[in-house]
DNA sequence: GCGTACTGTAACGGAAGCGAAACAGTTTTG
DNA sequence: CAAAACTGTTTCGCTTCCGTTACAGTACGC
């Protein structure tokens, strides 16, 4: 079972998974921080400040002042690493799992009410 | 053939795509300016200001503010209705149509690329 | 006509983002 | 053990966004 998506399917999609994050109460992270948080949700840890910044291609502190941002929201949180204190490790957290779970979940119900 | 996604093949969707805006020299746009730009590309005209604030649930200035942002990019154009000269009808330009393409172009890419 | 209702925009202060550069702390190197 | 290299963070000046409020222009009811 592959993914096939439409162009205009696959824009629909897109536009009806961003009209909900709007409307939404919640606070809309930016593309940056979107993009870092599922990284850290979904790829394997550990997750350093360097290697984030390198995924994305950005500088460290985009990292950092997505970190402070997120942190404050506690999507994630931050550890210095114990072997190597010039690290920062970057954590999930309880809150941020629910939130990228119920992400996951408005992309799945907006992709079933596509049009054929 | 219908859109049937996992949320894990959702979020690492979403994830792969944001990753590719946030790598592009291209400014980002933020999620409510997509929105916006998706819904005037993909929803039947005319698009007014009031008619945008409504859909999004957000305040007219807001869409100003966006729409500004985006006519310099010239994603957007504005013009006088002379039916109604309270209004503004917001109209699609070539440079916007394909940012929109290319946008879509991309997910399907990373649509494809997914495990399944 | 004149006030009222309706457009979209401008102005305000505040918050948050940006890139670039400088910085403090830690580890490694010679 | 001192110098260099490497971490992440802070600071700087600037830009952009935000919500709220106030505003100018247009249409319409009485």
């Amino acid at each position: 079972m592959s993914i096939s998506l439409r162009p205009s399917q696959a824009l629909q999609l897109w536009q009806q998974v961003s009209l909900s994050e709007v409307r939404d109460d919640a606070p809309d992270l930016t593309v940056r921080q979107m993009a870092i948080l599922l990284t850290i949700y979904l790829e394997r840890p550990p997750h350093t400040v360097r290697g984030l910044a390198a995924r994305l291609d950005v500088t460290k502190p985009v990292i950092t002042r997505a970190l402070d941002t997120m942190g404050r929201l506690q999507l994630v949180s931050r550890h210095r690493d114990e072997r190597d204190r010039r690290n920062v490790l970057v954590k999930r957290t309880v809150e941020g799992a629910l939130y990228v779970e119920r992400f996951g979940d408005v992309i799945i119900a907006k992709a079933l009410e596509l049009p054929i």
